[in-house]
DNA sequence: TATGAATGAGTTTTCATTCAT
DNA sequence: GATGAATGAAAACTCATTCAT
């Protein structure tokens, strides 16, 4: 006897429910602080339902690392065109973006962060971030070149360009611990801006 | 009955080395899986001298964190001149100087990286990685605007370019994990210098 | 809606499917080591329906001891007439019949030898157990008494004689663990005749 | 700073305790239904302590068999003399003392009852038991070999007569799972002998 | 001061059993 | 009747910390 659609789409928003908490938990307290027990309550569910929707606590990390980047994080981060017709626009527009998601991401982030920061203690979700940074690394390079070449930026190293970038997006990220930076995040966009060399 | 100096010496000399050990294990492996066992092991002492040397876990990890700040990091940190005579030449010789030593300091980073990413979970070692961050930022706002006003920089939000030179630094640390960094750190203080907006 | 004979076929299949495969696992794995779930998907029909079949797992695992007990064993194990006219063949083949026994049903003996060697463990099963095994040693008592009447065996004492041959019997199938006791079964019949005092 | 003798006594005392407890619950509850808890509860000891005196719950099973065989069993097993003058003598001997020994260990037997039965379960205890086993059947062996040769016992097959013999003894040690059986143990050694096929 | 045995709270994980669909 | 999600008790094991020697 099949599930019905009912029960099907309750168990989607249970298991969703309890990655979210365990992302918010894994991002605060750390991977080993965090306990199932916690997560579960959080959820609102029994700890033994943790583990019919995610096989051990090693994998419950691993999810709550690699869900939002591939559903959220990585289309977002590279939601830019580098064939534009004004660049310049397209430019200011990719991080105004960039910006408001790593500010947006805030929690997210935090987890990112650690994964980073040990990640020879998480090497399989390391191993996606870091996929995912060459990924985002080369569109840039891409995107910053055209701009060079179309004299919107001044001539550098495109691939140093682009890592200094994404070092500085994660590193205002790190820098700025609460929400305090909501207040100013509108000015970030101007030293993330000059990392490009602009024109002047 | 009191301790001879050689006895004294001894005692702080396994001291530092439990230190220095519990440092390398909490920037790797993180505070939950660095046992007090496994810190004892590498200093080559029994577990039970990791207690008569501090307190408990958490005064080793606050020790771990904070020595190395006011020793040798602060110090080296702070060591540029905001009065200097060739302010250009100072500011480079000074990013130089930062950029090595977040090269060369990388497993005390990955432990500062800890700290501020889970800085809930860490409040006292937190507040003291804040107070510096805050003590730095002033003194290369100092430059900055001497920078500005001598005209070597650019006009900017010294404020906010300081506050971006720091996430810049931290940033890069974390996105450049291995040793490969060093091969290109020799670059790093290009953008790093682009940050500040350079006069052409 | 009372169940149609095919389907009352079909469920009772699935009882002894389920039976089945919880015999071997039993006998294998031990009591605790075999899960429901083991049993369930050994049996090809989801854990929830060994709950519809049987109370529990106690119950499943009395089952798993008494039902081959009752139809199958009992049965062949007495299944000689110490009234026989011919005492000498009787015995001979009494003995092939149960040393055959022993060694076709070595799975389900595994089994009776763990709750025997468990048996405060595993009351009731070793209840019917040692009740059979007490029917058993009753017969044996009778056909070694008439043979020893009728000179067929040499006096003993016939209680213990027909104890020492239920040990053996028991202490053989312990002995040899695999399947390289079917090549040297025909053997085992001289030891176990010689256990009954044959007349030289 | 070693340990002081007194405390080396103690400890080993504690170890002793703790085996001797665990094989009685290993032997009369099975391997899963003996928790540590229950182990260190029966010893008088927290349940920390256990770990200390043993790597894990595998290991302190491993032990529970193996010790026993080595240090006690084994020798009073193989105490009979092959080559002794009066050889009738010898074996009678042999058997009283083989009798005595598997009723007398009686908890011993039920574990070592359980590790066979299950040795699919228990491949590095069983292990022990088995080349143990062979040993034991050599020597048997070499006492029937030279008994036959100077016309002590009737020809037959030796190895199959020692193999029958050690069934034996594992099989009466099944068959009597109860303290009652120490009345009739006197008796036992009389179908023993008969197995041997001694001259009348 | 140095050592490491002793302790037990806390963690992950398994699994029998219940019960809604 | 069949299914499998939900539950939480129970188990092995880890580890910071204490304290006797």
């Amino acid at each position: 006897m099949p599930l019905s659609d009912k029960q099907i789409k309750a168990m989607e928003q249970k298991r969703e429910k309890i990655l979210q908490q365990a992302i918010i938990l894994f991002a605060e307290q750390g991977y080993e602080s965090t306990t199932i027990a916690k997560v579960a309550k959080a959820s609102g569910v029994s700890f033994g339902s943790v583990f019919t929707y995610f096989e051990n606590k090693d994998q419950l990390f691993y999810h709550a690392v690699t869900e939002p980047l591939n559903t959220v994080f990585k289309v977002d981060l590279l939601d830019f065109d580098p064939e534009a017709e004004d660049l310049l626009a397209e430019i200011k527009s990719m991080i105004d973006n960039h910006i408001r998601i790593f500010i947006e991401m805030r929690t997210y982030l935090q987890l990112v962060v650690q994964v980073i920061g040990q990640h020879t203690k998480f090497p399989e979700p390391f191993k996606e971030l870091d996929d995912f940074s060459i990924e985002f690394i080369q569109k840039l390079i891409l995107i910053i070149t055209n701009a060079q070449r179309r004299c919107v930026l001044e001539d550098s190293d495109a691939d140093l360009t682009a890592t200094a970038y994404l070092g500085f997006l994660l590193g205002i990220r790190l820098t700025f611990t609460d929400y305090a930076v909501s207040r100013i995040w509108e000015k970030l966009k101007i030293p993330a801006f000059q990392l490009l060399y602009p024109k002047r």
